[in-house]
DNA sequence: TTTATTAATGATATCGTTATCAGTTATAAA
DNA sequence: TTTATAACTGATAACGATATCATTAATAAA
């Protein structure tokens, strides 16, 4: 059994002594190049690999950031995650996932287990949190960014958009459209144990409703469900009573996706018969045809402005800003009808 | 400034050893209850958070796994991704996750950088590396997963499928549906640097169409390029000479929607006008109305069963088979014509 | 009761780095 | 040339766990 190189053999080897390996490895500038070179060499002839555990031990920095999110299976979260992913590699911390299913106690879980890996930092989906994680947390004094949803009080930093305001804004764009008996369909029972979003959504969309001096008509489902049977359960309820409504806010965008996607198989036109909306966005909205009128979170943009603040927040460049509204955006699809001017 | 509690700290207040704290962390049932629920309480007590790095850098075990992937921009990865993850998760395996962009350069930089993480093992997107990723690879003694393309001789395991075949089935279905005129949509120089699929896939139709004694029609495009821009592209060249084809096979599934969702949206009739297949699918393609005909990859079964390989590969389970071919699946969606029987 | 066996505990060396501080050599200033 | 300063190099002690081996306590067998 051959015994592993390590960083002892290197300085044997080439004649110099380990703190000017170790050098060589993470701040090459401060060797001579005539070590440097040397150095270099005997680590390619060896096939030395450095071992940064050992070095992250004693050094106590461990590059490592975790990202805590809901689901891999929504393409928001996939999108921001490759944003915070794109921004940490450039700078070389390395990511680490973590996957809560929208369960708070396993969220705890993980970020206790995680914390064992001695990160420099953290950024996690949702600004609510079971007592124990935020006290663990606080505890750390790790520097955390908290995403998604904005808070007037976060635990250090949060990048978010009002969901609210997300409701009430889809809802206006399609009072200006004069449509005059807007739905909104919404989870029964929000799954997204989370955070209440869908309730936030829901409360932008009444309030608008109420200004405009219409009736709100509600649309129930229940979760966890795909985004056809989604689809199909809202259709149901809609054909009861085709009249009463004009058009159908959904609460998000895979509900959105999919109710758009049974109208069409079931050959009911959009927007002729009835116009559509959702809450929420993803690249799959502009390729179905018509595409989807939607409220785009930006995803991309929240995991890239969190990302970023993380780091500087970490390497103690002043932060003053601890709350970003990154906004929202107003997708103007095919799925309702055109703006009259 | 206070000190970090460590191990000791812990040792001192409940009593006992360095070892039985140790073992109360890792194995608990090699501890006396009394002594277990002694420390137990002292390290909830005093907060003491485990530091996975130390015990890794001493027992050799980090518990990573690295996956490399092209990219998180496609859902085909993204699903992939899930799967892995979800087999880690449950073994307590903690993933690694490094994008190369599709550059054989890049992944060499990656495997590099993330071997000094001392993973356990090694999932990664390809079969085709540089010489000098293959060299490391081989030298690190590292269980390996290559993934997606079927090779016959892999660094240690592969799990995939054959390119070929997804080009031979979807034209054979075709040729099934009675299409007199097929043509192929490929990329004139493949993006795909990592591995020559979309030459193998167009391979495999051309083979065959030539069984059938049809004549090839090829419809190139460049690549990189986006979903709708790709779409347009094929969408002029057939406009071109519309009598010529009655049904394009898109080579990739992001070309395939794009191409018929702009159809779509210039209101030709699928598949009434022309008929459209993709190699290649995801979520979406279900969504679209019509469906899209397509071969599904099963991206989330080949993380999977990569996953559950590499895991028993490294607790040395007796793991005979090396080559695993999932297969793929055909999707008979509504952009071809049904069926006749 | 005595002996054999198993379970539980502890002392200590060590994993492979880097921080720290001390020492040396090279360069610039006087 | 001498002195002051900067650039480079090296010896050594950690970082915080766990593996190993030795020891003691508890239980079963004789």
């Amino acid at each position: 059994m051959k015994k592993k190189i390590s960083i002892f053999d290197i300085a044997k080897k080439s004649g110099y002594s380990t703190s000017s390996v170790s050098r060589t490895i993470s701040n090459p500038s401060s060797v001579s190049k005539k070590a440097r070179d040397k150095i270099t060499s005997v680590i390619k002839k060896t096939g030395y690999v450095h071992n940064s555990l050992a070095g992250s031990l004693k050094s106590g920095k461990s590059g490592f950031i975790i990202a805590i999110i809901p689901t891999l299976r929504n393409s928001i979260f996939t999108d921001y995650i490759r944003a915070i992913k794109e921004q940490l590699s450039k700078k070389g911390y390395q990511l680490l996932i973590g996957v809560t299913d929208y369960n708070l106690e396993r969220e705890e879980e993980i970020v206790r287990k995680f914390l064992s890996y001695k990160p420099e930092g953290l950024i996690i989906v949702g600004t609510q949190h079971t007592s124990y994680t935020n006290s663990i947390l606080l505890v750390s004094k790790l520097p955390i960014v908290e995403t998604w949803n904005i808070t007037d009080k976060p635990l250090d930093v949060v990048v978010g958009f009002s969901n609210f305001s997300a409701g009430y804004q889809i809802t206006d764009y399609l009072v200006a459209l004069k449509y005059k008996k807007i739905g909104f369909a919404t989870p029964e029972k929000s799954h997204m144990k989370i955070e209440n979003r869908s309730k936030r959504r829901f409360n932008g969309y009444l309030s608008r409703i109420k200004e405009a001096q219409l009736e709100p008509i509600i649309f129930y489902y229940s979760e966890p469900m795909d985004h056809k049977k989604c689809g199909s359960e809202i259709l149901r309820q809609y054909k009861k009573n085709k009249s009463k409504v004009d058009c159908i806010i959904c609460g998000s965008e895979d509900t959105g996706i999919g109710f758009l996607s049974t109208l069409l198989f079931h050959n009911i036109k959009v927007p002729k018969n009835i116009g559509v909306a959702a809450v929420g966005n993803a690249e799959i909205t502009s390729l179905i045809h018509p595409q989807l009128t939607t409220i785009d979170f930006k995803a991309y943009e929240i995991g890239k402005i969190a990302a970023e603040n993380l780091i500087a927040r970490i390497n103690n460049l002043g932060i003053k800003r601890r709350i970003f509204d990154v906004g929202i955006e107003l997708i103007k699809g095919g799925s309702t009808m055109n703006q009259k001017n």
